[in-house]
DNA sequence: AATGAATGAGACTTCATTCAT
DNA sequence: CATGAATGAAGTCTCATTCAT
């Protein structure tokens, strides 16, 4: 079933999906890519929508599964939220062209039923990360005049929006992203 | 040159772009909101990216002004990038389509000869804030051990994503949510 | 009616069917031409087709006139002969975009009914050559082994065709490539 | 490459053109005549230029080849002027469509870049036959008193314009209209 | 006379998808 | 597994023309 000519054939689609978008780009151009012709691709798929759909369905998986293992290691809050910053970054490589897809295409695809099960996975996500802000707040660890949903959109939205501009092998690891941001997060840019 | 009419039409094509993306808008669409032909839409534009460049022009336009203007005032680190957090965030209701266009179809417009002054304009931005920051670094206001460049982006991408979730009338007003970023921005979540 | 305004028009319109065609001509490129909208146009014509139906019937009516003219003087068929000739060539000039629309869009213009006079003019034009070399022939003066209409035929697009190459105030007017012409039909290019 | 159902679009199509026009014919027209869809074609064809495109380069590779053939026999002036005239002549018969379409949408072609070869033939072309002719008058073969090149664009315009007039199993064959002309271009009509 | 807005028909082209071979 | 041909729906854009002002 997923044969490794099928895998192949996902990735190439994932990095034109990323490079061009998912509208933008043709079955045409993925099957370019892979040296044969557009009407080929329907041997692998049944859909354009198919195979994002695999992409996008891939990545979620895994990220779900990082998450759940960082917060059912039962840390405290800090360690969980590190870790699930950590988690985070760390699908940036693996799942570069994932990400870009969701980015950018997330309005297009949301509106399809079909991709339903992302807008669940990402109240689900929520949920866990604005609880562990708020069992934060309860033990005094955090800030209790910052509001635990915003602080989490906003980081986010700060997390995958890297992916925009993160370029592998340009001496910014994603271990160092998100140390970096782990800095600024806990405590700010001033000096006290 | 800028007739009602067109202003108008510039309007209504800024919120179904934001709505469901420039590509997957037809001009069809525009003008069916209009209550035109499309081919009727040809009277007043060249094409539909002469519309969105309105668009993005326009909010380009007045955020690099506003951003000049918090520059020019010639006030610490501290409240020059407080400004231009404020100016940013201020931008969020009234260009809200134009913000959204940008994050969601950047990828595709970035693509185009013609939008080259979108990457332009950005990299001045860019110079703007990281310089604030590394101002406040050699001052001692700003933890030496962050990279500007690096928090910068992590900041722009925060607020710009803030449209993809903001709702005009929800209580959270532009103005909250700037005071809300400054604070963990400068100081972090973390109760010292 | 062909008030001053009008005429200029027509003129305009005439270069610009000369130049590009009449298909490819807009009435919007007219109207840009004389510095007006385009709906203006339909001020002064009802239609673009009115517009070069002026312009043709013009020429018709007056290269109609010097043929009809040549013939009447009743001189002998070499004379007559170059007379037509050089009556053809004589409106080289100040019909020049009439008789490169007539060329160039002859096809496209012969199909509508609207023009169908075009179509007799050019057979009552056929008959005045034709007719008067075969009177040459009986007379012994041209030879009987060529056939009348065919060589009417290759004179007339000889002479027409100049117009897309012939240039005004190149060094060569029509008068002298109307003698050059009736050299080479009367003589041949060899040396005997 | 030239698949035979390609090549047998590219004939209806010509076909199309040289009766109504490169511009008047829709790719609704062609596809009819083919009994396809009008977007089918786009599976042969990038587009209707390059249908045109590869109509006028098979006549032009070809009338070239023949031309350079003839020239390189090395013969006189007269039997290769002779020999010009018969090839041309001979391309009447097959080439009748892409003759057609030169001579009817030359003005419309001659404007877009992609079509600058036509003129670089063309230019190639005056210059083999006007030298043919030069010599032949070096050689005191052919009348000093007329121009070169002004004799062979007549000579060209005639040979070409037949095409508008000449009907297949008309009686007149184009091997008879060849020494029909050449008797004329050569000795003239008048009897000495 | 001219403007400004719109119509309506139709042009070329794109593209996901299907299917016989 | 892949090709080659085609479908069918839709998309952007053009353009002659109309008409109220």
């Amino acid at each position: 079933m997923a044969s490794e000519r099928r895998e192949h054939l996902v990735r190439l689609a994932a990095e034109l999906f990323a490079q061009k978008g998912f509208q933008a780009t043709t079955v045409r151009n993925i099957a370019d890519e892979a040296g044969i012709l557009s009407g080929s691709l329907y041997h692998h798929f049944d859909s354009k929508e198919s195979i994002v759909d695999e992409i996008l369905s891939g990545f979620f998986d895994e990220i779900m599964a990082s998450y759940r293992a960082a917060i059912d290691r039962g840390q405290g809050p800090r360690e969980t939220i590190a870790a699930l910053v950590r988690a985070a970054f760390d699908t940036l490589e693996p799942h570069r062209a994932a990400i870009t897809v969701m980015q950018n295409d997330w309005s297009y695809l949301r509106g399809m039923e079909r991709f339903a099960y992302l807008t669940k996975a990402e109240d689900e996500i929520e949920e866990m990360w604005a609880g562990t802000i708020r069992q934060g707040q309860r033990q005094g660890l955090f800030r209790a005049d910052i509001d635990a949903t915003l602080t989490y959109r906003m980081v986010r939205d700060t997390i995958w929006m890297a992916v925009r501009w993160y370029r592998p092998g340009s001496g910014l690891d994603p271990k160092t992203l998100a140390e970096h941001y782990l800095k600024v997060m806990f405590d700010g840019i001033n000096i006290h």
